[in-house]
DNA sequence: GCGTTTCCATACGCTAACGTATGGAATGTG
DNA sequence: CACATTCCATACGTTAGCGTATGGAAACGC
């Protein structure tokens, strides 16, 4: 009998799977109750496979930093290529991404990650980083725009420290038109 | 033997004592770390003491939303009432509040409960009592600036946004003249 | 086909932490 | 002084989770 008909096959379990795993568990839970039995459980396996693949839970926590790192980094290296002429409408669509509930996990995952630098020398190299990048990247884009190379910085810290604060906040109630509040805040940040 | 020499008086916790050791782990670690018999071993006892004063782990975390909640609030109040006459200066002051390392603690806390936000449903009333209030004084202090309704509260909603953000982000070396750079973005928020 | 490598399951020991039960010491009260 | 109340210590049972050891099954190499 050929094995390809009824039986399934085998499943294997790579690096990257428990990554992305851990990295959902991240967004949902934060790092603290990041669990390798619990992860197991999720995936279908035991704790038997996960040791086989990283050395420790630690080993696991700095894949996913790694393996976010890269992603982000990405993202805004693409971002950057694509952009070139309409800058201004660039900095506006980053502050909307961040803004935006479609966005939902990014910015859980982004949250769980700033959460865990506060405890974890790592996770701090790592944002630091991610944020080197998009600082950078934010700032070309309001040199682009005419303004000076202070002003440009100044307006890249707060346009990020604005999208990550907005998140953490709970001001429903505060506004009736919470779309039209939205387009003057982003309006005084990179306009 | 007169028992007042040598030996020293029989330390007595009250719940404030145990609320305020539990704000410390709080800062220092977040909730998830927030644990009864680690929290009890500092305060030199035993956990039969603790649950003398609260039910449970639980009991304890509510009542810490509540302590901070109220002094919060407290704050919000006082600062108020201080600052007729002189509304720019005020908002100048409240984001250099956040912003400057004086405060360390008060940061870290206001990180923790945040955090925690993000998966207690209790955590999350709290800070959107104390939200509302800040952004109602705020705003209060932007219509007293000359702004209209709607561009108050955008700018109240982006002062907070940012505070607390920007204590989640690494950008040394993003500037070299950090003072700058921060009077430029308080000027673009409360200006 | 058969050994080797790859990947996972099972079983184990160990620690941190929760909540409970119970006793004991200090303090107040009559 | 007798006695109740207040506050804390000790001991216990229980659970979740880490990391290890060992065996077994599937896939691979020759």
């Amino acid at each position: 009998m050929e094995k390809k008909s009824v039986k399934a096959p085998r499943v294997v379990l790579d690096r990257e799977s428990w990554i992305k795993g851990a990295v959902a568990i991240l967004a949902e839970h934060g790092v603290e109750r990041l669990r390798v039995e619990v992860l197991a459980k999720r995936l279908g396996v035991t704790k038997g496979s996960f040791y086989w693949h990283f050395k420790d839970r630690r080993d696991l926590q700095d894949a996913v930093l790694e393996f976010w790192k890269d992603g982000r980094i990405r993202d805004i290296r693409k971002q950057t290529q694509a952009q070139t002429g309409n800058e201004a409408a660039a900095l506006l669509h980053t502050i909307e991404v961040y803004a935006s509930a479609r966005n939902r996990k990014g910015i859980a995952i982004e949250a769980a990650v700033r959460d865990w630098a506060r405890h974890d020398p790592q996770a701090v190299a790592v944002v630091e980083e991610v944020d080197a990048e998009r600082l950078a990247s934010a700032c070309r884009l309001f040199l682009a725009c005419g303004l000076d190379e202070e002003e440009a910085k100044a307006r890249s810290v707060l346009l990020y420290a604005y999208v990550f604060g907005v998140s953490l906040m709970r001001y429903g109630g505060f506004t009736d038109d919470l779309a039209s509040l939205k387009a003057r805040i982003a309006e005084r940040i990179a306009r």
